[in-house]
DNA sequence: TATTTTTGTTTAAACGATTAAGTTTTTGCC
DNA sequence: GGCAAAAACTTAATCGTTTAAACAAAAATA
C-alpha cells in the first residue's frame, strides 16, 4: 500500500509548517498568505496526490458531514426512493448518507442508531418502528438532531415530516363510496404505529359519515411482515363473508401487490366486481389490467423537507418543526 | 448538548489512567487486570453512558469498519435489493455501509469514490459505470480493496462477481427460438459496459447458431437513462418492420417494465403474437396478464460473495478473485 | 530612527482513542 | 529477608488534522 500522504508530508517537502499547509488547502486566512507559498503548497499537494483525511478532521472539528438514515428496509421501493432523494439532497450540501434497515425490529433499530451515533453522525433521519419510543426519547435527551419521516409518535415532541394519513384514507374511502361501493373493506397492518392507525381511523370515519355500520368487521389486519399467504387469507376472508366486499382499500403498496396478485387469480373483474385503492405509488400495479387508483405520497417533498429541517436543526438549535403533507388521490382504472 | 463522555472522564472518576479504561472496555490484557478495577470501570462506563468515539478509534487504528457501496441508483430495485443483502452481510461482520448513486455518470462516480476514500472506508463494492476505468485503475494503483459487482471490465484485473451475461442471453434467446419464434428482437442499452455487450453477443450468437441472418437490425438500443418514450419507440420500431418481431428479449428489468406498459396498450396477445423474456426479476411483471419469463440473477449469492471477497481482501492481501455466476431462466407465461 | 502595524509563518495544544514500553506493587520461593 | 517473577497499572507517543496564540520580518507611520 502506497503510504498515504499527510499534511506533514507536504509541509516537509515544501519546507513549511503543517499549519500553513492546512490554511492554504482550506482557504483560510485568505490574503494573509504569500502567493508564493500558496502556490508551492497547492502544487505539492496535487503532485503528491494529497487527500485530506476526514477522520482526522472530524475528530478535531467534531463534524463528520454524515447523516444516518434509518428505515425499515432499503429494498422496499418506498424507502429506496425516499433514500435516493435524501441522498441527492444531502450530497448537495456535502453530506454523505449511511443507511440502515431496521426490519421493523426495535432492537435492530436501536442498534443501528447506536452504531450511527458511535460513528458520530451529525444527525439522523428516521422512519421509526413500533416500540422505539424510548430510543427516540434518549435522542432527545442527548440533544441529538433528528427528523422523523413517514412515521411519528404523537407522544414524542420531535421534528417530523409525514403524510396526513387520516385524511388520505378518508379521501380514498370516500372515492370508493362515491363510485357506488356498498361494502367496503380494508386490508392493513396490525401495527400500532401512529401513521397506520390513522389510516384505519380515516377509513372508519369515512364509512361512519356515510351511515355504514358493522365497519370493524371489514377491517382486516395483517402483520407488518406479512407474506403472500397472510394477505391472501385476509382478502379471501373479506370476499367470502355473507356480504362480500365490493371495494377494498390497501394500507400499503406491499399489501396491494400481494393482494392484487391473488385477486388476479379470481374470477372477479376490477373495478366492476371489486374496486381497489392503495397507498403509495408503484410500478407493479401499472401493469395490472386495471391500474390501481392510489394515494400518492409526495416523496420528493417529504425527503426534501426532512433533509432541510435536519440541516437546519444541525447548525442552529432551533424549534421543533412538524409537517403534515397532504396525499394526492390519483384516480386510474381500479376505482 | 450534554457533553460527551470520554475515556478520560471515566478514568478521572474511577481514579485510574485512560489506558486501563481502554484495556478494560476492549477486553484486552485479559487476566492481567484486577477484578476490582475492571468492575469499577465497567460500572462507571455504564453509569456515565459512555459510548466509544469511533472516529477517534479509527484515527488511531486506521480502520473504520465502513464499506462504501457505489451503485448506479439506489432507487432501482435491482440495486436496492443488492444493497440490502450487502448491508446484512456487512452488519454480521460489524461493518457499516455507506451508499452512493452514480446515476451512470462517470464524474459523479469518481466523486463518490473520492468522498468515500476521504472518509477512509476500509473497502469498496462497486457497480461500475461506463467511463470509469481510469478511476478503477487508480484504486488498483493505490492498493485500495474493492470488488466489482454486476459490471466489470475485462481489461481491468480486479475482483469481481458478475453474471455470465453471454450465456444468460444465449439461453434466453434459445428459449424464444424453441417455442417457435421466427423473428426475435432485443431491446437493450447502447452502453459499452461489458456486461451489456455480452448480453447482445449472447443474443446474436444464439440467433446465428440457428441460421438467422439480418440479426443486427433487430437489435434496438436505447440510452442507459432511457425513459418511457424512448423504449416505446424502439419496441414500435421492431413491431412495424416488414417482418415484425414475434419474440423479444429485454436487456434489463427497467426496459422490460417500460416496454410491457406499452405492449399492454397494443392489440397483441402475449405470448401468442409476441413472446417476451427479460433480465432480472421484478414484482412489476408479476401482475401482467402473462407474467414474464426472466433470467434470475442470484442476487443473494452475488452480494454475499462480493462481501466475502472484499472482507477477505481487506485483511489478507490475497489474490484476485473473479466469479461468474450463472443465471437461471425462470419460465412463466410470456415465453 | 524608533515604533507601530501588517503580513507571513510557526508553535503547540487539542480532539479521543490505542498501545508499546516502562514502572510500581504484589506474590512466591528459597 | 531477599530476590525474581508475575500482576497491575501508568506514561507518553501517536494517528492527521485544526486553530488560537505567539513570533519574526517587513512595511507603514511618526
Amino acid at each position: 500500500m502506497k503510504k498515504k500522504v499527510s499534511l506533514k508530508d507536504i509541509a516537509n517537502r515544501v519546507g513549511v509548517s503543517t499549519a500553513l499547509v492546512s490554511y492554504v488547502l482550506n482557504n483560510k486566512k485568505e490574503g494573509r498568505i504569500s502567493e508564493e507559498s500558496a502556490r508551492k503548497i497547492r502544487e505539492a499537494a496535487r503532485e503528491m496526490n494529497y487527500r485530506t483525511n476526514q477522520i482526522a478532521r472530524s475528530l478535531k472539528t467534531n463534524k463528520t458531514f454524515t447523516i444516518g438514515l434509518v428505515i425499515a428496509d432499503i429494498s422496499n421501493p418506498f424507502f429506496s426512493r425516499l433514500a435516493r432523494i435524501i441522498e441527492d439532497e444531502a450530497e448537495q450540501k456535502n453530506y454523505t448518507v449511511i443507511i440502515g434497515s431496521s426490519d421493523e425490529k426495535p432492537e435492530k433499530f436501536c442498534k443501528l442508531v447506536d452504531t450511527f451515533l458511535d460513528k458520530q453522525v451529525d444527525g439522523l433521519i428516521i422512519a421509526a418502528t413500533d416500540g422505539t419510543e424510548s430510543c427516540l426519547n434518549e435522542l432527545i435527551e442527548n440533544n441529538i438532531p433528528f427528523v422523523l419521516v413517514d412515521r411519528y409518535f404523537p407522544s414524542i415532541h420531535a421534528n417530523y415530516v409525514a403524510l396526513d394519513n387520516f385524511k388520505a384514507a378518508f379521501t380514498a374511502t370516500q372515492q370508493l363510496i362515491s363510485i357506488g361501493c356498498n361494502n367496503i373493506g380494508m386490508v392493513t397492518y396490525n401495527s400500532p404505529l401512529f401513521n397506520l392507525t390513522e389510516r384505519k381511523k380515516g377509513f372508519l370515519a369515512a364509512l361512519k359519515e356515510n351511515g355504514n355500520r358493522n365497519n370493524r368487521s371489514r377491517l382486516k389486519e395483517v402483520s407488518i411482515k406479512a407474506r403472500q399467504d397472510e394477505v391472501e387469507k385476509a382478502v379471501a376472508n373479506l370476499l367470502s363473508s355473507t356480504q362480500p366486499v365490493d371495494g377494498l382499500l390497501f394500507g400499503s403498496n406491499t399489501i396491494a401487490v400481494q393482494a392484487v396478485k391473488y385477486i388476479n387469480t379470481l374470477p372477479l373483474r376490477v373495478p366492476k366486481d371489486l374496486a381497489l385503492i392503495c397507498f403509495d405509488e408503484t410500478d407493479s400495479l401499472d401493469l395490472f389490467y386495471a391500474p390501481l387508483t392510489y394515494i400518492r405520497q409526495p416523496l420528493e417533498d417529504m425527503a426534501r423537507q426532512a433533509t432541510a429541517i435536519l440541516l437546519d436543526r444541525m447548525d442552529k438549535n432551533n424549534k421543533i418543526t412538524q409537517v403534515n403533507i397532504e396525499g394526492e388521490l390519483i384516480i386510474r382504472k381500479s376505482a
